[in-house]
DNA sequence: CTACCAATAT
DNA sequence: CATATTGGTA
């Protein structure tokens, strides 16, 4: 608007091609000339500095006579600058804009922005990794990654972005080791088997991306309460997978701690020895089955759709196979206490979810999260089937009638969630499992407790993972649409999954055994 | 002259 | 925020 009632009459797109202003500025000086002659007694006063200005640096764009008054006396100065009349500036417009236009129309072809999705950072990567990041420049990486279009800006640019990365995570140590390697860079990194950051010692090995993010707390206030806080509940243990050597312990009793229900804890067994085999044993079987009947109460499938569920499952079968075999899970509850920590982070946890309603189903996938350290990219098969798992149970969930019942609940969930940041659960977890057991009520004071884990409530700042944007996008889309989360989920995911070899035998058990525990315990939560 | 890359712009 | 562009340097 400014430029318009300055005078300004035509316009180039970025990025102006020196032709364009070749062309253009014999325009702005034969304008001049013009004036002059026109006007060789016309208002000094409204000369237009601007135009002026411009025209001296052979910039395209030039004014249309009417200047502001503010900018007269500057130009005064400059004798080139001398303003004709609009008629004959008119007709001159025109020109140039029909000549614009031809030149334009082949060179506005602007490339479009370059986005760089999971397969081209993945390219990026490898690039960087076999150059070793100490020699890993633009052109080196462009050359690598051999993607036609590419250019060695992009890569520039993204280069600045990762570097930024590292270099924040890196900064922040602490953070790593307290909350869990939430850096998006260094998850990419370790997805790509990167593990060498220059100068850096606390570069973290193995980390897995996180699904959570600040987003999704927010959205455990947003009217759609239960989808928010189901995908927070979820979505938060998940996030706790980022595992760092020091930190696995934290980490994997998260992981255990959601499982809702023995047999869905048994799909763990080998989760203790592969995440962290030092974990002493434990007895704490008393607090243990306390938690198995309360995460089962937490479960209400009455409106459950097999269909749905079972597609999930297999899809959380078919993740799987990158890293853990399905065989690798007998049924057998045992295993699952094998820590103090354990069993009292899973009470917690169960806990819960108890509010949250989630069904089994989605545990049993989340459980699914325990792969070796060595595949990490395994790791976010499995991740990205679990996301899609829950997601889908998500959207079984939302036809439950039980959402009302507990908003409430879920409030106090999003309050907890935002409000504490760290603590460590030091309750009876028996005697808490106990009540919760009993009590079909959930109080505030409970969640609390429950969620007094640090790993579930640490800070969400990058805890988004590179490539699970769409992912991310989908449980966005979940607050509009069921019906669209699900084809958005199933999309996003099918190329991810297409490659995994399925096992839906398997997967159908565990269905069925899933269901069979959720019939049981229907009803109980509400 | 080409690449880099921090700073800036979009 | 993610990318693109710019501009000073090496």
């Amino acid at each position: 608007m400014r430029g318009v009632i300055h005078g300004a009459c035509d316009y180039l797109t970025k990025p102006v091609r020196i032709e364009e202003l070749q062309n253009i500025w014999q325009h702005v000086v034969r304008r001049r000339i013009d004036s002059k002659d026109k006007n060789k007694t016309a208002s000094e006063g409204k000369a237009c500095s601007m135009a002026g200005k411009l025209a001296n640096e052979e910039k395209a764009c030039y004014m249309a006579g009417e200047c502001s008054q503010a900018m007269a006396s500057k130009s005064n100065a400059d004798q080139n600058i001398k303003l004709g009349q609009k008629r004959k500036e008119q007709s001159e417009d025109e020109e140039e804009e029909e000549y614009d236009q031809e030149n334009e129309e082949p060179s506005n072809q602007k490339k479009p922005r370059l986005v760089w999705d999971a397969e081209l950072h993945r390219k990026f990567l490898a690039a960087i990794n076999h150059l070793g990041i100490d020699k890993a420049f633009p052109k080196r990486i462009l050359d690598l990654m051999n993607v036609e279009g590419l250019t060695r800006e992009n890569i520039a640019s993204h280069l600045q972005k990762y570097r930024l990365g590292l270099k924040k995570s890196t900064q922040q140590p602490s953070m790593v080791a307290t909350l869990g390697n939430s850096d998006p860079y260094q998850q990419m990194d370790s997805i790509e088997g990167f593990r060498t950051l220059s100068g850096s010692g606390g570069m973290i090995s193995t980390t897995l991306p996180s699904y959570a993010s600040g987003g999704l707390f927010c959205r455990l206030n947003s009217p759609s309460g239960l989808r928010g806080i189901n995908s927070s509940l979820l979505v938060q243990p998940v996030h706790s997978q980022n595992i760092d050597s020091r930190s696995i312990k934290t980490l994997g009793n998260m992981q255990l701690s959601m499982f809702s229900a023995n047999q869905t804890s048994s799909l763990l067994q080998g989760i203790p020895t592969s995440i962290d085999g030092n974990s002493p044993p434990t007895h704490n079987s008393g607090a243990f089955g306390n938690h198995s009947s309360l995460g089962a109460a937490s479960v209400k499938t009455q409106s459950f759709d097999p269909g749905i569920c079972e597609l999930g499952y297999n899809r959380c079968n078919k993740s799987w196979q990158g890293t853990t075999q399905i065989s690798k899970f007998p049924a057998n509850t045992s295993a699952v206490s094998n820590n103090d920590q354990l069993a009292q982070n899973n009470l917690n946890f169960s806990s819960s979810t108890f509010c949250s309603g989630n069904s089994p189903v989605d545990f049993s996938s989340t459980s699914v999260v325990a792969p070796p350290l060595e595949d990490a990219r395994g790791k976010l098969r499995c991740q990205e089937g679990l996301l899609e798992n829950i997601l889908l149970t998500s959207c079984y969930t939302q036809h439950q009638s039980w959402e009302a019942d507990n908003r409430g609940c879920n409030k106090e969930m999003s309050q907890t969630f935002n409000t504490i940041k760290s603590v460590s659960p030091n309750g009876d977890t028996s005697s808490l499992g106990h009540s919760l057991d009993q009590n079909n009520t959930v109080s505030s004071k409970r969640i609390d407790v429950s969620l007094v884990n640090p790993s579930v409530t640490q800070s969400s700042e990058d805890e988004k993972f590179y490539s699970m944007e769409s992912i991310d996008g989908c449980i966005l889309q979940s607050m509009e649409s069921q019906e669209d989360l699900m084809q958005n989920t199933f999309e996003s995911l099918d190329d991810i999954m297409s490659e995994i070899t399925k096992q839906e035998q398997n997967a159908i058990m565990l269905m069925d055994g899933e269901m069979e525990f959720d019939a049981y315990h229907v009803g109980s939560c509400i």
